[in-house]
RNA sequence: GCGAAAGUGGCGGAACUGGUAUACGCGCUAGACUUAGGAUCUAGUCCCGAGAAAUCGGGUUGGGGGUUCGAGUCCCCCCUUUCGCACCA
């Protein structure tokens, strides 16, 4: 991303503008894949942070306030109070500032959100239909998405007039549910504690619990806190009144942000019980005690009945198994009753969008005092940032103290207004910019709507796992919202996935193999291996030190091996004029030639690169031991080597465009096509076969290609070795596998 | 804790649907050419035992069990590692 966070922290520690150090590292990158010969169509080349894309961030933002798709909403952000700025969760460390040190705060602040929420249902069913992704990627994003079906059920609370709505899962164990907890950001908390006794100790605490980092918060092992309201709701299964408390592990923003607690059967609910002396009431009973057990005690209970037992203390569900039956039974009943009803609920939040930085996508609309919340008009687009801009790190964003930036003309009265300061998380960017590419210099639309139905969706789509979840599910959402805008036929914007994995190096800071990163010590620079063994070295290397998928370690002992590979083809050009005009071997060299074509041709096209390469090593090892002794005729060695530089090319491009210039061939290499293999040069006559005797290898014999089952046993029978091993034996059976094996089954005779 | 993936020589790794385990490369050993070589070429290199040698026998894909004529590959149990998620009601 050409946005983001590195570029401004460049620019507060270094002094450099965001957008200079930006321009700097695009150019020192290109710079870079044109020394690795890496070829990009470059005048489809788009930067994020040009006006030319990022006005398309703004006129899709436009759009998506039009249908509701983005809101404004209080949020909390991660606040240093000292630095009196806005910190992103990996600025904060253990707690604390990362630049000065003072302990962070959550401070709440109205910020944009997308609705993709709205699209949980159908991100999690378009899952299915993507074949061509990881299962992996797949299973973390319907985790994400977190689906659960289960019950909303209404609790009333007499002393206030007003009811609290709670979310389970398990309205099966209403009977059960002995008491409610309510995060402390519930909206009723306030009216719940009004005149209690400690009610400024509360307070105190709620404030504590909301200023909490939520990472903090949802730490496995930190302390479940709780405060009893006083209050009392009223359990509508059996009319009971039940105390209300609030409680840090209840989460405002899931389910109801409320939890109807059933200690007899949830372990979280039970600790809580245990720890503040509430209530257990057993819903589910062992159907079948162990002698003696009798009936188990919910006053001695120390583990939650889980999933196992019957219904005995509900009366209308008196007698169900533990199961969905008795989850559908109990839905039912409570929509029967009045008080609940089904629901669907996903751990999914909306997409926060807003981000209190300068260097983004300013979000284009304005405040009005009038007006209130106005829209920058299309023909306004686009809110441009402004350049001189100063960067302190403190004080919040530095956008906000640009006069002539945030004072502005209100386009619905005229008046003074003033501009938003927020921008984009870079992920906007990103999840529309394969589009973009299809049409980048369009001035009138954000892309070619019939350009991209040709041409996306993407069939190849290649990135790292860190991706899986957040900018390829925002990248799906988007996809959806320009198909419901009608400006895309599809709705999944990549075919084919493919997680590449890192890699790494050893570090001598560390000791240890580790992803490679400057702060970690242990980078390389491609420059200098460039300069030592070329770019065609490092190219090969990297397809060859392992699958494509797994992390691999780099190894500057192994690069070695592809220099030397290369140094072979090299050498080898020179010596194919030595060869003779007829040879005995040529059937041979052919048949390896077909068989690497064939065997790089299927390793390429299942991403296999590392097999691909050793493939065409051991054709080089075949051509060079052909020419060293002299078994083939020059035709066929030129064939041969014609054909490996073919293989080789999109590996090493320069030396084999180089190779090919000088064997004389007037189209350049990249021109040609992609050489094919026929099958029937990679038959052999006569094959050696492989002869078991109860599954162990006895020996090998030759037979023809299409012998018969029959004349492959005799010829297994005729090796002495196999008679050797034969000896005392009886054949029970042979089993033939053609062109493969024989294995003779014995059985001892008697 | 839940979920997913993976364990093969000294090392990176190969083995398409069950059919010759260890391809290819690194490293290492010996030799050749060399004033020299971190250049190049040749031969060898999973482990154990026997043999002067060619070779022969046995074992081996984290451990144990199973299916099968045959298992690195399929099934069950266990161990280890990596990754993801995690008070989600």
């Amino acid at each position: 991303d050409a946005f983001g966070l590195p570029a401004e922290n460049a620019a507060i520690q270094r002094g450099v503008h965001p957008r200079d150090w930006t321009f700097g590292n695009i150019k020192v990158m290109k710079e870079q894949f044109r020394r690795w010969g890496i070829l990009y169509d470059w005048s489809k080349e788009i930067a994020s942070c040009t006006p030319e894309y990022y006005r398309w961030n703004q006129w899709l933002f436009l759009r998506m306030l039009e249908r509701g798709l983005a809101y404004r909403k209080q949020a909390p952000v991660n606040w240093c109070p000292s630095c009196q700025t806005v910190l992103a969760n990996e600025q904060v460390v253990e707690g604390a500032c990362e630049r000065c040190g003072t302990a962070v705060v959550q401070r709440d602040l109205e910020q944009w959100f997308f609705r993709i929420t709205d699209y949980a249902e159908r991100l999690l069913a378009g899952l299915d239909a993507l074949p061509g992704w990881p299962e992996k990627v797949k299973t973390m994003q319907r985790n994400w998405i977190g689906r659960s079906e289960g019950a909303e059920i209404d609790f009333a609370v007499p002393a206030l007039g007003e009811r609290v709505t709670v979310f389970t899962t398990r309205p099966d164990t209403l009977h059960g549910a002995t008491f409610l907890v309510l995060a402390p950001e519930h909206p009723l908390a306030a009216r719940l504690i009004a005149g209690h006794p400690r009610q400024a100790e509360i307070e105190a605490w709620i404030a504590r619990v909301r200023n909490s980092p939520r990472i903090e918060r949802e730490e496995e092992g930190s302390a479940k806190e709780g405060r009893d309201t006083g209050r009392t709701a009223i359990n509508p299964a059996t009319g009971e009144e039940i105390p209300i408390w609030l409680a840090n592990y209840v989460l405002p923003d899931y389910g109801s942000g409320a939890i109807m607690a059933v200690p007899a059967h949830d372990g979280r609910d039970l600790a809580f019980a245990r720890q503040e002396g509430l209530p257990v009431r057993l819903v589910y009973h062992p159907d079948a005690p162990d002698a003696g057990a009798g009936e188990l005690d919910p006053a001695t209970l120390t583990e939650p009945i889980l999933h196992t037992g019957v219904i005995r203390d509900s009366p209308p569900l008196d007698g169900l198994r533990d199961g969905p039956e008795a989850v559908r039974r109990a839905i039912a009943w409570c929509e029967a009753g009045g008080f609940g009803r089904g629901k669907v609920v996903y751990r999914l939040r909306d997409w926060l969008i807003s981000r209190q930085r300068y260097w983004g996508t300013p979000i284009p609309v304005l405040y009005c005092e009038r007006c209130g919340v106005v829209p920058v008009p299309d023909d306004q687009l686009p809110v441009e940032l402004p350049y001189d801009v100063e960067f302190t790190g403190r004080e919040g964003n530095p956008l906000a103290r640009v006069a002539s930036f945030v004072e502005a003309t209100c386009p619905r009265c005229g008046g003074a207004a003033r501009r938003e300061t927020d921008t984009m998380d870079t992920f906007v960017d990103s999840s529309w910019y394969y589009l973009r590419f299809l049409s980048p210099r369009d001035a009138a639309r954000i892309f070619d709507g019939a350009v991209a139905n040709r041409w996306a969706p993407v069939d190849q789509y290649i990135g790292g796992i860190e991706h899986a979840i957040l900018h390829l599910l925002y990248a799906r959402f988007i996809c959806r919202v320009l198909h419901d805008f009608g400006l895309v036929a599809f709705e999944e914007p990549f075919a084919n996935l493919f997680n590449q994995g890192m890699i790494t190096r050893y570090s001598e800071l560390s000791g240890r193999v580790e992803k490679m990163s400057k702060s970690r010590g242990n980078t390389l620079s491609p420059d200098a291996l460039i300069d030592e063994m070329g770019a065609d070295t490092e190219r090969v290397y990297t397809l060859f030190i392992g699958p494509p998928e797994k992390e691999a370690e780099w190894s500057d002992e192994a690069v070695t091996g592809a220099y030397r590979f290369l140094g072979r083809v090299w050498r080898m050009a020179e010596k194919l004029a030595d060869a003779p005009a007829i040879a005995p071997a040529d059937a041979e060299l052919e048949r390896d030639r077909h068989a690497a074509i064939q065997r790089v041709t299927h390793s390429m096209e299942t991403f296999h690169f590392n097999t691909a390469v050793a493939a065409l090593m051991e054709l080089g090892n075949s051509l060079s031991r052909a020419l060293e002794e002299k078994t083939a005729s020059r035709l066929r060695c030129e064939e041969a080597f014609d054909t490996l530089l073919q293989l080789l090319h999109p590996m090493a491009p320069h030396v084999t465009e180089e190779l090919w210039e000088r064997r004389g061939h007037v189209e350049t290499l990249l021109d040609t096509s992609w050489p094919e293999y026929d099958e029937a040069k990679l038959r052999r006559a006569r094959i050696s076969l492989v002869v078991q005797i109860d599954g162990k290898l006895r020996d090998r014999v030759e037979v023809d290609a299409a012998a018969a089952d029959k004349e492959v046993r005799a010829a297994a029978l005729a090796s002495a070795k196999v008679q050797e091993h034969l000896a005392g034996k009886e054949i029970a059976k042979a089993v033939v596998v053609p062109g493969r094996l024989i294995n003779l089954v014995t059985r001892r005779s008697a």
